[in-house]
DNA sequence: TTTTGAACTGTCACTACCGACAGTTACATG
DNA sequence: CATGTAACTGTCGGTAGTGACAGTTCAAAA
């Protein structure tokens, strides 16, 4: 088993800030515990498929084209399972809930990629979705023991890592998120339209004239970058900007 | 330090399913580790606040009548905090970043809850939150010491325990939402609506005729009991009957 | 003081949406 | 075979949403 004093070494540096890029922590883990490969991803769900906002892997740069060219991400059962729950996923029991795929999984074996592992569903503002993808090039056996003894750790590194990430990523893009705040009158209306109102009787409401729900509604639109009322009112319960009723 | 052996059997119980009851878990986490409380919480938010959608907590009738009576769960920092972020919250870094409510932190000694401990987010579907706050009576000293040892042991079986309890909504509220289940063709129309396509498009989308498109519309309003595409959408997305991947 | 941002309003022309009418086809289940 | 469910289509007429035109008022920040 790995020095348990390592461990809490890694996830000393991991809290306390010191794995601010992706390539740090991958390496750290990699030496810390014996693990092949490692994938972050962070995403948005759209409507027909994800919009990968974040990637890092440690593949080389043959394993990383293959993934690329074959868009394995999008069809990824491990990516969706992990990006849809809560627990953790193995990597074993998504080949064998998705006997289809398993062209995937040799395609994956090529790269050296898919023995044994385990991704994990990270907790993410609201809408958005992300999880960490752990790799080790064991047994079944050996990955098992492996596993019940360093889940937690992974558990944990996975989780302090990405609140590193979206800190980070928090402080570097608040710039460019200015524009997409909606103002109050914005984001009453978003609600009421939400709510199955007509303009005629969000104005009514509101107590203001009904060219001045189109209005804010127009500003709303402009801002989140839809083209519809509709679209509006999916992406804003998404990024939690309106209440819920 | 506690026996790490247990810490192992009790990762596995949480895992396995054996603790579909939060009293259990409870039960479990207070003979592993040397706990005081336990507080999970689901939530969703709010123009003014947040929705609490489930609130389980090991405190005596009077403890839980205190924090009813005056709502403690309303202004809590670490539940601001924990709700808001994804990195754990030491409820001693929540009373210096908010020196206003330290009269809160009073009460919350009053009833034995506020010596030492933490607070960690947990992924959740769709805009909702939930976290787990973890308390012990310890002197700084010792919890510094023990939290370090046993964080990843809170952050996983939190994970664990957490999934189970969505899981077991899930089939449990599956039986009174039957006639709310959307048909395939209805999910895929209220996906495409909800990213701004027109009936046209949608209709151009999946080779349909742009009446058929209005069709399966008409029936996903009626199911979810609302009048416009608008709310519909909305509705989908908050329940997330609208593919999130 | 100028500027900026939020809140507010009117009209025109066009397109999209929505309800109500009345059907067909295919497949699984009892 | 009957029943039920999902998928599919056409037409009509009214209402709702959308973009582009062109403004006013008020308060706070620069």
């Amino acid at each position: 088993m790995t020095d348990q004093q390592a461990v809490l070494d890694l996830l000393d540096i991991v809290e306390y800030g010191g794995c601010a890029e992706p390539e740090q922590f991958f390496a750290l883990m990699r030496r810390t515990f014996k693990i092949a490969h490692l994938l972050y991803l962070e995403a948005e769900p759209l409507a027909d498929g994800l919009k990968v906002c974040r990637l890092h892997h440690t593949f080389g740069a043959y394993a990383a084209e293959i993934y690329r060219t074959r868009a394995l991400h999008r069809i990824d059962p491990i990516l969706r399972l992990a990006l849809g729950g809560v627990r953790p996923v193995e990597w074993t029991t998504a080949r064998r809930r998705f006997p289809e795929c398993e062209p995937l999984f040799h395609a994956a074996e090529e790269i050296g990629l898919s023995t044994e592992g385990v991704a994990l569903p990270l907790p993410s503002p609201a809408g958005r979705m992300a999880l960490l993808a752990i790799n080790a090039n064991m047994s079944p056996v050996e990955w098992s023991i492996y596993r019940r003894c360093h889940l937690r750790d992974f558990q944990l590194a996975a989780n302090l890592f990405h609140a590193s990430m979206l800190e980070h990523a928090a402080t570097a893009g608040a710039i460019d998120e200015r524009d997409m705040r909606l103002t109050g009158r914005e984001t009453e209306v978003l609600t009421w339209s939400a709510a199955g109102k007509s303009y005629w009787e969000i104005a009514t409401i509101l107590g203001i004239s009904e060219r001045t729900v189109r209005f804010f509604m127009t500003n709303a639109r402009r801002k989140l970058n839809v083209v519809s009322n509709t679209q509006a009112v999916a992406q804003a319960v998404r990024h939690a900007l309106i209440p819920t009723i």
